[in-house]
RNA sequence: GCCCCAGUGGCGGAAUGGUAGACGCGGCAGACUCAAAAUCUGUUGCCCGCAAGGGCGUGCUGGUUCGAGUCCGGCCUGGGGCACCA
């Protein structure tokens, strides 16, 4: 019996799929469509772990469904612009293209190694000129659509990548790739108008129900819609200039409007920034307010400030009565309407700056329990429900209807109305950065901004760059930058900004359809294959990827490129791959390679290989460079076989958590490989004997279930469930010896059964084992195995006996059986009748298939 | 601060309200071997016991139930998201 050898058998397999071209997808291909797709991998140079599962656990999915007999499209591509390119051009002297079409080269060749069941023909690059070109085509239709618009704003400086983020790829004041703290910038940029597809997006949600719920709900905070009341103060006494209207606040607790005792606005409010053109004293203030940092940290210990500008308000309500007007510093000027009114005893931050400045404290929400005249606000702003009291014709309402009661108020008296107002901003698209897809337009003296002719796209990156100074190539070009304006036909400049690489992943999917397109989008072929049926990729991108595709896909539909508004059917999003970490005594990190475990019982130590000297064993991490915990794919497929790695990273956890990588783990997963191997390979001419039925029918039923449990493993995401029945049923396979004359065809079935079912995991072995027991054609043209239910049920069910809730006994009952019958030879049973022995049996409660609890006295 | 998720053997983890710990890793013992590796077999939650057997046990705590890892209340710990968002 020869030992699997994954290192012939591997390439020999993919070599033949690659022959037949079997993963070869075509659109009129009449099966039903599925549509599998894994988040498309950022050429960075290697694959790394991560990959192996995001990639294995799709291929799970597409090879399950392609045997169950769908059309199965499973594309791949790159993510291909982006800084990294463009660092190592800095650092290396490089060219950005160049470097990434190599790392292209080498990761493709690495996926390969995988065995996916990828249909490489449709493989395309973010940055070919093909694809970016009809991106620029479709943002042209945006821009004549009033979708993408260009402003003065602050936005999100990463000094460190020299270029701006968006809020989405600032993460705790820092950006999301340099970790550099972000700086406030005023720049012209362009953005996409993704606010106005706010309230689809949230609504979208809802018939998301094969998404995670986590995602749909950090997507619903990230958007952070919130109802409230939009007015106006008139001022009491001066009036500045500009504001002779009033004031605009935004509340979303109209209710407590009695209970107003100031007015704040934002440091960076017009109302300020007129103030302290005209006072020394104002303006310091605000300099001051500017100085704080934007760190959580730097949140938390801020102190409130404020400063009062010596203006007053009206009351809308209250005849007579006007509130002060403050600059605050924790009001912020791009939510809302950069002002409120502030209610102390019902608001925390109002009231903590009401204490701070010796401003009236008034309740006006009484809470069911308490008295009026027992309502004291402390130190803490009461925020709970309750009747209004204190407030006019509001007193005696609840919360809600008294908010709905101050806002037909308002209305009724013309000084404003009931807002919606939300938390996500446009999304800033321009990157000041040189590897990136350009943006088509043209800036010209005397037009202002024109859009490049249709006819003149792609518009291409030039080649003929340096990086030896900081900042955009684009923008020392010596000719590129120079154009004429498609308008008049005078001078005029290229723009030289490029966007954000999360356009370019924001509409990829629906390319896919077809890639040769001359559209941006196929229609016909978008139509037949979206929404992605499955999704898979990591949980980083619930607000980042996932947001602006669902995004782009509603303003493709409504251009026409797409009909439908949700790109993504299913998502899930996958766990990390981690490993230990081993140190040495003085701190330094030591990559696995080199170290030797071992265990006395419960006891683990790590040696240096080398010099067995003790090392430290550290947290278990994600895999990184720094902490040197990384395990190269590469290695293990040399070791251990693609197979084995496949099935161990989907086997050790449940797929949406972290699996820790370990060597023991990969060497089980090993072992599996050969001991279904050897099942396999141990077959040996049927002999001839009398069939036994009892053995036959035990295996045939196990057989069954062994169908419906995977299948449904797959089904759910339950990878790992799924892999240790197969661990099991093996084990019981090999107490049927293909020795043993009495099983022959029951013996077979199982493992025509046992080879189709592993295929998805391990599709390289499951060839060979096809070959060897005969199947025809490959196993990757061969059909799902369908269970017969009445086979995949119990014949008996050996039912646990409990007295008074501890199981004391078993008493085997055919599926079923009558209760009474149960019931009887429950309290038949010799180890059950012990436990009742001087008990008075008060009740038996029979489970039917389940249990029999005997409740005795 | 608010919202969400998770806590089960030495480890990863399994368990439609119904035999807790499947399966794998690790450990221990044995077979094979001159020996080791590999492989195979047995065993492996904790405590008492020679054994048969018994007791305890799913973060803590109270409850619902004939029966709770699972449901409900309160707490603790860890992880994630949001956050001066009016």
């Amino acid at each position: 019996m020869a030992r699997y050898n994954p290192k012939d058998t591997e390439p020999k397999w993919r070599a033949a799929w690659a022959d037949a071209d079997v993963f070869h997808t075509r659109n009129d291909d009449p099966r039903p469509k599925y549509y599998m797709l894994e988040m498309f991998p950022y050429p960075s140079g290697h694959i790394h772990m991560g990959h192996v599962r995001n990639y294995a656990m799709g291929d799970v999915v597409a090879r399950f469904r392609r045997a169950q007999g769908h059309a199965v499209l499973h594309p791949m591509g790159w993510d291909a612009f982006g800084m990294p390119a463009e660092n190592a051009a800095m650092e290396r002297g490089i060219h950005p293209k160049g470097w990434t079409y190599d790392n292209i080269a080498t990761m493709r060749e690495q996926l390969k190694l995988l065995g996916l069941s990828i249909d490489w023909s449709r493989e395309f690059a973010t940055c070919d000129p093909a694809y970016y070109g009809q991106q620029q085509a479709w943002f042209l239709k945006l821009l004549e659509r009033g979708l993408v618009y260009r402003k003065e704003a602050t936005v999100n400086w990463d000094p460190v990548d020299m270029t701006v983020l968006a809020n989405e790829q600032v993460i705790d004041g820092r950006g999301w790739r340099s970790g550099a703290l972000v700086e406030k910038k005023k720049l012209t940029q362009w953005f996409l108008r993704i606010t106005d597809y706010a309230d689809d997006l949230i609504e979208g949600l809802a018939s998301l129900d094969r998404w995670p719920a986590k995602v749909r709900t950090m997507q619903e905070n990230w958007i952070g819609r919130s109802t409230g009341l939009q007015f106006s103060f008139d001022f009491a006494g001066a009036v500045p200039a500009g504001f002779e209207s009033g004031l605009e606040v935004y509340t979303t607790r109209p209710d407590t409007l009695f209970g107003a005792s100031f007015v704040g606005i934002a440091p960076d409010h017009p109302l300020a920034e007129q103030l302290s053109a005209a006072d020394p004293k104002v303006a310091a203030f605000v300099a001051d307010c500017r100085r704080g940092g934007t760190s959580e940290a730097e949140i938390e210990g801020a102190e409130k400030l404020g400063l009062d500008t010596g203006l007053r308000v009206a009351h809308p309500f209250a005849e007579g009565e006007s509130l002060p007007v403050w600059i605050a510093n924790f009001i912020l000027m791009d939510y809302g309407t950069g002002a409120i009114f502030g209610c102390p005893a019902h608001d925390q931050r109002d009231l903590d700056f009401a204490r701070k400045y010796d401003l009236p404290v008034r309740p006006v929400v009484l809470p069911d329990d308490t008295e009026a005249a027992d309502m004291v606000i402390g130190t803490e702003a009461f925020t709970g429900p309750g009747k209004l009291f204190n407030s006019s014709f509001l007193d005696g309402l609840a919360i809600e209807p008294a908010k709905a009661a101050a806002v037909a108020k308002i209305e009724s008296l013309g000084k404003g109305k009931g807002a919606t107002v939300y938390r996500l901003r446009d999304w800033g698209i321009s990157r000041q950065r040189y590897w990136g897809c350009p943006i088509p337009v043209i800036h010209c003296p005397a037009c202002g901004v024109v859009p490049e002719r249709a006819a003149n796209l792609p518009l291409v990156l030039p080649d003929d760059v340096t990086f030896d100074k900081p900042g955009n190539p684009l923008l020392r070009h010596p000719t590129w930058r120079f154009t004429k304006c498609p308008a008049c036909g005078g001078d005029a400049e290229r723009e030289t900004d490029t966007l954000d690489t999360f356009v370019d992943s924001s509409w990829y999917f629906a390319r896919f359809a077809n890639p040769d397109a001359t559209d941006p989008v196929d229609k016909a072929a978008a139509d037949h294959w979206l929404p992605v049926d499955q999704y898979i990729g990591g949980i980083e991108h619930a607000v980042l990827h996932l947001l602006y595709a669902r995004f782009v896909t509603r303003a493709l539909k409504d251009e026409g490129l797409v009909s439908v508004a949700e790109p993504f059917d299913g998502l899930f999003t996958q766990g990390m791959v981690t490993h230990e970490t081993y140190a040495r005594q003085s701190g330094e990190w030591v990559e696995p390679s080199r170290i030797v475990l071992t265990a006395e019982g419960a006891t683990r130590r790590a040696v240096m290989a080398e010099t067995g000297e003790p090392l430290i064993i550290g947290d278990i991490e994600k895999m990184s460079k720094s902490k040197k915990n990384v395990v190269a794919p590469e290695e293990i497929f040399e070791q251990y076989g693609v197979d084995a790695a496949r099935l161990f990273v989907l086997s050790d956890s449940p797929p949406e958590r972290d699996v820790q990588w370990t060597t023991g783990g990969v060497e089980g997963a090993s072992r599996f490989v050969q001991r279904v191997w050897a099942e396999f390979d141990s077959q040996v001419e049927a002999v001839a004997a009398t069939p036994d039925a009892a053995r036959s029918d035990e295996l045939r039923r196990a057989t069954h279930k062994i169908i419906k449990a995977v299948t449904e493993s797959i089904d759910q995401f339950r990878f790992n469930s799924g892999i240790a029945r197969l661990y099991e049923f093996l084990n019981l396979l090999k107490t049927f010896p293909a020795t043993d004359g009495g099983v022959v065809a029951a013996r077979a079935e199982a493992l025509s059964v046992l080879a189709r079912l592993v295929s998805p995991y391990t599709p390289h072995l499951a060839e060979e084992c096809w070959v060897r027991i005969g199947g025809e054609g490959m196993i990757v043209d061969a059909d799902w195995p369908v269970f017969d239910a009445e086979l995949a049920a119990d014949t008996e069910l050996l039912l646990p006996v409990q007295v008074n809730g501890k199981r004391r006994g078993e008493i085997r009952v055919a599926p079923g059986a009558a209760e009474a019958d149960v019931r009887e030879k429950a309290l038949a049973d010799e180890a059950v009748s012990v436990h009742l022995a001087g008990l008075t049996v008060r009740k038996v409660i029979v489970v039917p298939g389940r249990i029999v609890n005997i409740v005795a006295g």
